[in-house]
DNA sequence: TTTTGACCTTAATAATAAAAAAGTCAGAAG
DNA sequence: CTTCTGACTTTTTTATTATTAAGGTCAAAA
């Protein structure tokens, strides 16, 4: 049944964001939802697979939040507007480490790799379009969309790993790290758009 | 005698390029200068302070080969310059994990990181004057030009962890690795730039 | 003043044992 | 027939210990 799948994969994600993917066992997970482990094992056939099913599950959020925005004319609200989701998203998930090279081995599995070069692979795709039709409305300069916009994400992503980096080494960033985290990557966004123009 | 200090920070290095600073002992070293392990000791009380004069070498070497550059006329040009100065930089001490957040635990000691962070410091400045002056000449608009300098740099090294983390986890990144990181900075330099003119 | 062999102490590594979590299965419940 | 479970096995983590290697010292020599 589709719906228990549901049911569990929202379990796991309230206890993958707060104790993180690894300090979640399968019997906690299955203790929240009050049945015993081999049910979920009938569900997902390996932790891995539930893991992908979170990780799907957390994307599909993202896309639909991203097609639920207001459309602006420009793009770099545009982009304004999705780094605020991003960052909503990156607070809420922070324990599940999606954003950046896990420190701790939370992905090891090819599987699960291959499925997060996937995400980022249509991230920057999603991405690419966003730019191919400011080049074509002439908003901004013509240009391997792309590559652009690989470079774009890569920068705004190297900066977040560089301020979690600088900041204390605790679990969570604090909240001051967190909003000049934003406060760069808007100003980052803004500095490479204009820097695109004619 | 500083002489014979500079010949072990010399040796030193030799040694932390080719296999790193945890892999070389003070022993290794001072085999190399076919003299003991206390010699090494009457010229350096630790390991530590060893380490801080083989930094200060580097960076010593880097700021002097900065100041020996033409004089660019443009903006673009000079950090262009400055660009494929640092990646030589990298690629050659590479071992010695001085640009990014150490994978294994090479600088441990307070006294290390302070140092490092004094040399990031050196560095933002070193931008900001760069950015003041072509604020002063109108090259490009003007603004916070050390939080601007701190930016750039961030984004630089936010793009080399990110192209670093995504290439295969060897010891050192292969010479395709090492071109495309080179050529992302420029690209990114670039643009940075030109987001900043009026 | 500089250097060293011999020595001591601390930290990293390897080996092992103990604990915890992943995963399985025969059979029960609906 | 589909869904679920208690009891079990296997694998992975973690903690403990032993061992080695590296950092660091000192009295004495060059």
């Amino acid at each position: 049944m589709d719906k228990k799948k549901e049911l569990i994969i929202e379990g796991a994600i309230k206890r993958f964001i707060h104790y993180g993917i690894n300090k979640t066992t399968m019997n906690e997970i299955a203790d929240d939802l009050s049945v015993s482990k081999p049910s979920l094992y009938y569900y997902f056939p390996d932790k891995g697979s539930l893991i992908q099913g979170v990780i799907n599950k957390v994307f599909d959020d993202y896309y639909d939040l991203l097609s639920k925005e207001k459309p602006e004319n420009c793009l770099e609200d545009k982009l304004a507007g999705i780094i605020d989701i991003r960052h909503r998203f990156f607070q809420k998930y922070y324990m599940m480490h999606l954003s950046f090279g896990s420190s701790d081995a939370s992905f090891n599995t090819e599987e699960l790799k291959k499925l997060l070069i996937l995400k980022k692979k249509k991230d920057i795709e999603y991405y690419g379009v966003l730019l191919q039709k400011a080049m074509d409305l002439g908003e901004i300069e013509a240009g391997d969309s792309l590559n652009l916009a690989e470079l774009y994400l890569q920068s705004l992503s190297g900066i977040t790993f560089i301020c979690i980096m600088h900041g204390n080494k605790e679990l969570m960033p604090t909240k001051k790290e967190l909003k000049l985290l934003h406060e760069k990557q808007q100003q980052l966004s803004k500095i490479f758009i204009k820097g695109l123009k004619n």
